[in-house]
DNA sequence: AAAATGATTGTAAGCGTTTACATCAGTTAT
DNA sequence: ATAACTGATGTAAACGCTTACAATCATTTT
């Protein structure tokens, strides 16, 4: 059948359509100004022989390559944060919609210190780079920022900068989850777990707690973590409770720091809620898995990465207008461990089913 | 500082070093026959200049594309499979090794029809394909191996085809297990949760539970699930119950349904491992968090992903035959969740830290 | 009837590489 | 001194598209 798999290229079509590859592309591209019997001639030829277009080719004519990159840090050896994954899943989806495809990379500390290292990626993999979470070097950034490559940030914001991000309204989310210890549960004396202080999320989630604490006349009291990993929340926990050994409820800047407070507070023999409530920031997959199921504010993740990659297009394509920030809203979802009864269960989404 | 954002070219090297594109293009790609003057002389410029070559320009010569593609399947509405996070770092890293980056998009059950809803991607996108879990369609499959693109199947084999493959050894890692839960805590009435039976790591995995069975002239109960989520994992284990009211311990084709079964059995009252054990493969990172932590079979993923893209790139570099299959070897992950005392709690390595 | 307009199509020059082939200057062999 | 080789380099044609510009022809306008 396939004896000679030869690729036909937009010359054949017009050849075998009789007119000259000029009109094909015009015909391929949607363009105007070609009549409707040779418009539909070269559509019948193309379907006809198979053809596909070279996006290489494209590329190189038009000076893209209609592929979008996606940046995430990684810290080994912890494997890729599963927070990404859905992320991705409104990245890729927006990117079809356009043509374009998705090429994602990790990289470590060390391959941020040069940009160079990231050369083949920066100057021609690309048209255009998501940069997502907290953890990326604002050298880096800032070094991709200046290259005049369009980024477009997620998770985070370079204040001051003319710089396009997709975030959610952290402060509201931490705002709304400490407001419902306080006032669904009676509790006052709440620490905040946070990542690093210069981190963008971690210090706009600090800023909602604070303002609920200071509503209710309460001293905010904040642990400033290195990292936001269960094993660093679970430590952290330890530490808390040490200096406040009549802690009611622990608000954590991230799921996963959560669930290490929850384990920490089991290990010291404190029941989770029942002694101390705690709350996270997320909606980890794990989350309703959890004994007690976490409480948490859920970020739509996808959504933002949708939005995040439509934006990238339009800077790409349209060079519409910089410094975009998009802020979407956040949701409050109660379950067992600040202390409300249990719901009738939901489906168990599990990202690892396989 | 960047007044003319031009990018250099192989033109502007040869220009300034006084040589021709010729063998400013012999020199970058380390080919003989250059002399050792003017070899480091165009280095020099090309370096003096900033040159980064145009991998699109590259492509179009080389007809390559320097890009791998990863693609999976996804569910709506569940989200992408965590599964796949330790496998793209594999292959991201084998692919950066070899001057490629990894395309990924993931495709769902209508995706894959038809072949030509996917040809932007079969036809040009990437010089191969890897190609993971057992949910994509065989026609999907044989669609892609006909058209001459280098593929490569992973955690997945089409038998009776040249086709490469890296798996693991599922047999070895059920039979390890089931005979884990027969030999050290005496159990025989076992049943087993698989997927669909014309799954290929199900299958093999049934085919390890029911030697381990056999050894003991104990009949095998398998139940086959239509997917290996938590969910169906948890609903089928309410009917096992229903007929096997006396059963001592469930081995899952997956960590996923394994976590359904233990939920399932919880709420039917049973205490799991002293009722009932169950047991998973995959080792998810949630596993060691579970209440009881899971006692699982680990598949080497990050390996598999890394050998899967190296043999890729043989394949499309260096024409390498065809139809290898490497098959790794897996982990007995002994927790709790089959019986055995707690032991020091490992760190957590969750993959939702930050 | 000449000129202007507009719609359709073609011509050909890129885009930035790679590479087959040609060239040229030294060597070495005759 | 000529022929034959070698090693280093250059020439120019691809690769498969896009697009500025030119050309053609049928209508309209004057």
């Amino acid at each position: 059948m396939t004896v000679t798999p030869v690729k036909p290229t937009l010359q054949d079509i017009a050849e075998q359509a009789g007119v000259s590859t000029a009109t094909v592309s015009r015909v391929l591209n949607d363009r105007p100004g070609v009549n409707d019997d040779t418009r539909s001639e070269v559509l019948r030829v193309a379907k006809e022989i198979g053809y596909v277009p070279s996006i290489t080719a494209r590329g190189l004519a038009t000076d893209r390559t209609y592929n979008l990159g996606f940046v995430t840090y990684k810290r080994d050896p912890q494997p890729i944060s599963s927070y990404h994954l859905n992320i991705i899943e409104g990245i890729d989806q927006a990117a079809r919609e356009s043509g374009c495809h998705v090429i994602t990379t990790y990289v470590k500390r060390e391959d941020m210190t040069d940009l160079s290292n990231f050369s083949m990626f920066r100057e021609q993999r690309v048209d255009g780079l998501i940069l997502a979470g907290p953890a990326l070097k604002t050298s880096f950034i800032m070094g991709l920022y200046n290259s005049h490559l369009p980024i477009v940030l997620l998770d985070n914001l370079l204040s001051g900068l003319e710089i396009d991000a997709v975030v959610c309204d952290n402060r509201a989310g931490t705002y709304s989850i400490t407001s419902h210890l306080i006032e669904a549960h009676n509790l006052r004396r709440l620490v905040f777990l946070s990542g690093p202080s210069h981190w963008f999320s971690s210090k706009e989630r600090r800023e909602g707690y604070e303002h609920a604490m200071r509503e209710i006349d309460q001293k905010p009291e904040v642990f400033y973590m290195p990292d936001t990993t269960m094993n660093t929340g679970y430590d952290t926990t330890r530490d808390a409770l040490k200096l406040f050994p009549d802690l009611e409820g622990i608000v954590a800047v991230n799921d996963a720091s959560a669930l290490g407070a929850i384990r920490a507070l089991k290990d010291h023999g404190l029941d989770v809620p029942h002694d101390t409530a705690v709350v996270g920031f997320d909606n980890v997959t794990w989350g309703p898995l959890n004994e007690p199921a976490l409480t948490t504010v859920r970020m739509f993740k996808r959504e933002m990465g949708f939005q995040a990659a439509r934006r990238l297009i339009d800077i790409i394509e349209r060079s519409a207008p910089r410094g975009f920030q998009l802020r979407l809203g956040t949701e409050l979802i109660i379950r067992e461990s600040c202390g409300c009864p249990r719901e009738a269960s939901e489906p168990f989404y599990t990202d690892f089913g396989s």
